[in-house]
DNA sequence: GTATTTATGTTATATCGTAACATGTCAACC
DNA sequence: GGTTGACATGTTACGATATAACATAAATAC
């Protein structure tokens, strides 16, 4: 996915698509790291993926409780945690929310485009964001572990649409 | 500030001096601004400064309360939103915290590094990291209005205390 | 096939945050 | 100086988010 074009997040496509290629890259990158992505987490997957935004993890619990899943809140954090950790998914908090990762596999730290008028959430791979901080850590002495970049604003639709005000 | 030396609040010093030179400078800024630094918002954003370090509202709250103020959750968020708007203090929502800002006035997006083994925060000036936030949203069509990075790891005094497998 | 680990389900509760409304304070204007 | 309107604070009540702790079940190791 080239950052010279709108992540698909901004963009219509068919989500069938993705959704079923991220999910056996997940089942592939599971495997090979011996841990298993079992029922739970494979729906809770699956339901980020299918609905392409980030929800809640309520909003989560939910979907999983439809298809037979425990209904309460340690079922869907737990998946998520899992799915976090493993790449396949990420916490965007300042909606306190969790979307799918749009390219697991690929050791990356994320960045997030917020539109504050249609909530969508977009991931951009963003290596030279990294690694500028990256070099502004090191010139500090801190070891960076994990970092996210979330930035607020209008996506291109909304921007069109007139929504500079909101 | 340079970014060539480890931010303040990983360095021994003085809170007095910092206090002070920011208190006054939020005043100097809200009368410029034509808001009003009230006696509830003045005394959570010296509490964030002498604190020196990221605080629960709760905890702000707690404070506030001791000083006479009302006890009531509102109390705190309403000062600390004030401080945020205002650019006074910084809201980070990996630790649902709140830290004063070490260089208000200056239009800046901040990068705050969060050690997890002693919990402090620093935040970083980091003109470049916003550069390249820009430079990615530009290329999406992305119109950014804030951003903020963080970043967990560990700072240089863990780091050379062991903790790298905290 | 038993022991050990890992995952799931469930109860209960902690923590964080806000809507809505009442009251109070300040400044501008007549 | 009193009135008005805008803004700030106090308070009640509740909603939303998240986790600790323990019980049960499933998978794996031996």
């Amino acid at each position: 996915m080239a950052s010279a074009s709108p992540p698909i997040a901004f963009q219509a496509h068919d989500h069938s698509l993705c959704s079923g290629d991220l999910l056996a890259e997940a089942e592939a990158l599971s495997e090979s790291q011996g841990v298993r992505l079992t029922p739970v987490r494979r729906r809770a997957l699956e339901i980020l993926l299918s609905a392409h935004r980030a929800m809640g993890a309520y909003e989560v619990l939910e979907k999983l409780a439809e298809d037979g899943f425990g209904n309460q809140p340690p079922v869907a954090y737990r998946a998520l945690e899992f799915l976090v950790d493993q790449g396949f998914a990420h916490r965007i908090r300042r909606l306190n929310a969790f979307a799918a990762c749009m390219c697991p596999g690929t050791a990356h730290r994320p960045v997030f485009f917020i539109c504050h008028a249609c909530n969508a959430v977009a991931e951009a791979p963003a290596a030279a964001v990294a690694e500028a901080v990256d070099r502004v850590a090191a010139s500090i002495g801190f070891a960076v572990e994990r970092s996210n970049v979330e930035a607020v604003g209008l996506c291109p639709s909304c921007r069109d649409d007139g929504h500079a005000a909101d």
